[in-house]
DNA sequence: TCAAAAGTGTTATCCTTACACCCATGT
DNA sequence: ACATGGGTGTAAGGATAACACTTTTGA
């Protein structure tokens, strides 16, 4: 490494950054009460985070000190999701010092899950609805009717805009795959590829800072500072496409549970209603979950069979999907 | 973001990491006629890599002008695979230069798909094939004899040396699912953890260089410089994972190409055998490809068809894989 | 004619999906 | 009795896996 780096900054010396500075950024999710939320800071406006600093161990323990400090949560379960240094960064700030100083942020950003139990009292209000950020994203109820009232003829007008030719085409294209128009299915993981669109087409409010267009658009969802709510929509897509293969969800539930907890809990991630009696079947026979015996006493309706996580499952099967046709097996 | 940090950093204002340099690390995959390769620095020591510049624009273009400077490659298809702030790194240089200017290096590693025609000649030694470096990995022939005959006893012995107790049968039940003892399956995908393994056991040579340990043990496969070969290690698993879902493969075929050799090339990423007939109506049946009309002038055997891969896939299916049971679709 | 590779047919099995229906409890 | 949620049965359809077999070329 030494030799190498020495060998290859000859060229570029005095360019080499030293002094970059490092965000550490979390997107912690928790299912409460409220419905699939996010923990955040400054009245919902921002996530946790903060600089990693000498101090830390590593990388996940910063993040970890960070958010404990700005929160008083403490995270279990935690995967690295995406870093960047966006340039959008470099603005304002920094780069008007002068040659020699400039300052590059890296951004790290984690998702995290947790339990929100002690989600109440004044600490709950750090907890906010994803679906106040992502309104076109919760199915649940159907197809979310801003889509065809707002979303959809202002993405029209943003794809004739580009004055008609490929580029029109092609902007219809990306909108009708992502929010599922023209008679296309609705595909939940695409969270990202919808907040860029709407971003692009300036229909979110972020989008509308470094251009001061803004007014005549609708402005869609909860902003948040800087790109955090883009952060957050990455946290949402690598969720709902995880939990489909690895048993994640269990890190949102409580020790012991329903079936239909478990399922709303998935519902409320993907956005969309599950299959109810299909449901129960994936679960058993992917022997997820082991009976505890319990039944809730619950207020309405029979009682449910009590379930808890069968830990021995990440021995058994560390991952199960071949897809490959493989030969002798 | 600013009020946030400013508020924050009252705690730790010193402390505050502004010196950090950020380095890029690639896994540049190709399938030569010397099968899986990998794009190397220095006699096959090292990954291509360099600082994070202020010269560039992007973390990506970054990456791009450092292979591009070191191997005269240029690069296709990237995506980011992880980002770690090692504590080894501190070690000899930086660490004892004192309190003040201590220096945190961050590593961020990309995994990029490339066609390896201009593999030719000098800049051909660049290419080394993965399975020098992890010679337990490739099953295409059956077992490698190197797993029982080397791995499986230095790996009872290692779990041994635990003291007889709980750290023992996990450490037996760590070896027996990474490295499919005692009848389990093997797992091509544990390509990291199988590494890791190898490493607190000390039979990579990466381990032995801390603890001075050591002679005794056999030193398993071609180590590289730091932490390289464990960056290796997570791009082939990564790579191994995504040829299941998403069609990556095509990123390193020629633009036109025979079933065959499309086989091939998934055998020589997952290091497994797959069944000919079965592949074959699995790709068809996923409409991947379609037909050139041309058939090859092979050397042996029936002319094969060639197929170009359908881009258009990648618009139609941006994902399939529900695996979720929907209600009411 | 034979080796080598291309390619097709067919079946058993499993998983997914959809529909229909019964069970247990509180009001 | 009926509303609400819990829970089971089952059959159609599709995908996968394993087996056997035919076809087309060059040496």
């Amino acid at each position: 490494m030494q030799g190498l780096a020495a060998a290859s900054s000859t060229q570029a010396q005095s360019e080499k950054i030293r002094d970059a500075s490092v965000d550490l950024i979390a997107v912690v999710v928790a299912v409460t009460n409220q419905g699939p939320s996010v923990l955040t800071v400054e009245q919902g406006s921002a996530l946790p985070s903060g600089p990693f600093e000498l101090g830390h161990r590593s990388l996940q323990s910063g993040l970890r000190a960070w958010v404990e400090h700005q929160t008083g949560h403490q995270l279990g379960y935690i995967e690295q999701l995406y870093t960047f240094a966006d340039s959008d960064r470099i603005g304002a700030d920094s780069d008007r010092i002068g040659g020699q100083r400039q300052q590059r942020v890296i951004s790290i950003s984690y998702l995290a899950l947790t339990r929100a139990e002690h989600a109440a009292g004044e600490a709950s209000r750090a907890w906010r609805r994803w679906y106040d950020y992502f309104p076109w994203e919760d199915y649940r109820s159907g197809i979310p009717p801003m889509i065809a009232e707002v979303l959809q003829p202002h993405l029209a007008a943003w794809a004739a805009e580009a004055g008609l030719g490929t580029e029109e085409r092609e902007r219809q294209r990306r909108a009708a795959i992502a929010f599922g128009l023209d008679g296309r299915d609705w595909n939940e993981e695409l969270v990202l590829q919808r907040y860029e669109l709407l971003y692009e087409a300036a229909m979110v409010e972020e989008a509308t800072r470094r251009l001061g267009q803004s007014a005549f658009l609708p402005i869609t969802g909860t902003p948040m500072i800087a790109d955090h709510r883009r952060i957050l929509a990455t946290g949402i897509a690598r969720l709902r496409s995880k939990i489909k293969y690895r048993p994640v969800v269990f890190e949102l539930m409580p020790p012991v549970f329903t079936l239909l907890q478990l399922q709303r809990t998935v519902e409320a991630l993907s956005g969309r209603l599950v299959h109810k009696p299909n449901f129960r079947r994936l679960i058993e026979q992917q022997e997820l979950v082991e009976e505890t015996g319990e039944t809730t006493a619950d207020t309405v309706g029979r009682p449910a069979k009590l379930f808890r996580f069968r830990h021995a499952v990440l021995d058994e099967r560390v991952a199960a999907g071949t897809k490959l046709p493989l030969s002798r097996a």
